[in-house]
DNA sequence: TAACATCTATTACCATTGTAGGTGGACTGG
DNA sequence: CCAGTCCACCTACAATGGTAATAGATGTTA
């Protein structure tokens, strides 16, 4: 597995480190809200797993804690994510816009940035 | 749970009564494409595991064979998975969109039946 | 009606995820 | 230097999801 699926948890540990860089996983775990943090042994058991799956290594120690740093970049993360979600869908897009809009999850906003966005791709790729 | 959590396979599941209506365990099976199709007590299996979920359920009988219904619209499951999906992002539609456009995910068409149905929520908002 | 096909119901097993306790080693403040 | 704290490492366990075999009931057909 180039890109290894990851869990909820799993992301949220991951996004401690793309957000506060190389951290221990005191630091991590104190990056999820007091209320219904979960236990320090908890956070380590994920932390590990996701070093068997090579989204993370340890780079080095700070007294007798390793320090841990990302081995997946966010991109390639959500990248990932939103290919499981789109096959959820059986790839359809139009359901998901859809949803998204009718549940108010997208803006006039997202949808201007986005055509802004796909005019600028395809600008991309008739002129390198 | 008024709304319960449905995997991959479960949702495909309820996809063939979706499309095809109430079905036996046998016609559900026979939607999956030959290639890879997963075993008739698999799919057994997950439809009764439905069945607890309050997902489906049993309707009448043709002969021995149940034929089941669905329980849950396919819009409140899309919602519920769209809401699983965006809470993955943390909420943040931006890093979604930019993933979608840019995997080519999303195309122009897509983005304009977006605008329009945008434009008509907002005019039923104002003029019920 | 006897053989065959089909379906139901039950049971099992493995992987993954979330959860965390216990034990022992390492560091630190006094 | 030694008590307390922090951490690493190992182990465990339950829930969920995917996979399916087996056994026994029921229906179909020659």
């Amino acid at each position: 597995m180039r890109l290894p699926k990851l869990s909820k948890l799993e992301l949220q540990i991951m996004d401690a480190l793309w957000s506060f860089g190389p951290s221990a996983i005191r630091e991590i775990q104190e990056t999820f809200p007091q209320k219904g943090r979960p236990a320090y042994t908890t956070v380590q058991t994920m932390v590990y797993r996701l070093e068997i799956k090579k989204a993370l290594r340890r780079m080095h120690k700070i007294g007798n804690a390793h320090i841990f740093e990302p081995l997946i970049s966010r991109d390639a993360a959500q990248r990932r994510l939103v290919d499981d979600f789109l096959g959820m869908f059986g790839g359809r897009m139009q359901p998901v816009m859809a949803q998204l809009i009718e549940a108010g999850n997208l803006t006039s906003k997202d949808v201007a940035d986005a055509e802004k966005l796909l005019r600028d791709l395809s600008k991309r790729k008739k002129e390198p």
